[in-house]
DNA sequence: TTCCATGCAAAGGGTTTGCACTCTC
DNA sequence: GAGAGTGCAAACCCTTTGCATGGAA
C-alpha cells in the first residue's frame, strides 16, 4: 500500500507545472504511485480517508488538471461516468460492462496498423482502443 | 432525402424481433435510411418533424431498444452525450473534439491486429478503435 | 495586493424512472 | 382484460459553475 512519498508526487506535479498543494498532493498520490483505473467518486472518497475535507470540486478540478497536462488520460468506457487512466504510455483496454471492471492489455498484444489520413488542419490527439466483454450467461 | 419507407423500416424491426410501431418506424427511419452518427437529442429534433408528441422517454427507449438488437451502437466519444451509430458493420471512427464530427474510417484503412487473450468466463463483444484528433493550433 | 486554489451549495444537462392511459391481441 | 407501448413530469446522478473565503508570492 506504500504510496509515493509526499515528495515524489511535488515533485511529479511540479515537473509538469502544477503547483503541489495538499489537495493535489493527495490525490497525485492516490492515482500516481502506479498505473490504476478509478472513477472520481473513488477518488473523492479514498482522498477522503487521508484528507478529510477536500470537496468534489477540488477533486474535479484537480482530474481535469493533471488530464490537461496529461498525468491521466480520460477513459469513456461506461455511459454513466468517467474513468481515470493513470497509466499513460500506450496501451488498451478490455472492459468488463457487467462488472465495470477495466483491465489494461500492453501494447505488444495489439497492435494497431495503418494511421488513417487525417482531415486538413486537424492534430492526431490520441487512439483510444476498447475491447468490451460480457460475461458468459449460463 | 428519401427516407426508408414505412414499409422497409417496418420491415427492418420486424426483422430484429421489434414489433413496429407509429414512433419506433419514424425514428428508424431517420437512423437506419443511412449510416448516421446522431444524439438522443438530434434523434428527438428529427422525430418531431415527421411525428409531433413522440416524447423523449419514448425516444430513449427506442434509442436503448435498438442497441439492444444491434441496429445501432453507442459510440462513447464525447463524456457529455451518447452518440449512436447506425452503421454496425466493423469499422473504427474519428472523432474531432474540437467540433465534435464523427468520422467514420472503413476497416480496410486500419487493422487491429492481435486479439488479446480473453479472462475466462467473459465472450468478446465488440471493439472499438477511436482516433481522438483537435483542430491545429495556429 | 493580486491571483490562484479551495469549499460549499446550487445549478446544469443528459438519461432514467414512475405512473397512468391507451391500444392491441 | 392482460400486457406492451407511450407521454408526461419528476427524479437521478455525474459534473460544472458561481461565489466568497483563505493563502501564497
Amino acid at each position: 500500500m506504500d504510496l509515493l512519498t509526499i515528495l515524489e508526487a511535488s515533485e511529479r506535479l511540479r515537473a509538469v507545472g502544477i503547483p503541489p498543494t495538499l489537495p493535489r498532493v493527495a490525490i497525485a498520490r492516490i492515482l500516481l504511485t502506479r498505473p490504476v483505473h478509478m472513477t472520481a467518486e473513488q477518488v473523492y472518497a479514498q482522498v477522503h480517508e487521508a484528507l478529510s475535507g477536500v470537496s468534489r470540486a477540488t477533486v474535479y478540478n484537480t482530474l481535469g488538471l493533471f488530464c490537461e497536462k496529461r498525468l491521466l488520460r480520460e477513459l469513456l468506457v461506461d455511459p454513466q461516468r468517467i474513468v481515470y487512466d493513470s497509466n499513460t504510455t500506450p496501451h488498451f483496454h478490455l472492459y468488463n460492462a457487467d462488472t465495470g471492471a477495466v483491465t489494461d492489455i500492453s501494447a505488444e498484444q495489439m497492435q494497431v496498423l495503418g494511421t488513417p489520413s487525417l482531415p486538413a488542419g486537424v492534430a492526431l490527439e490520441e487512439v483510444d482502443v476498447i475491447i468490451r466483454v460480457r460475461n458468459q450467461q449460463a
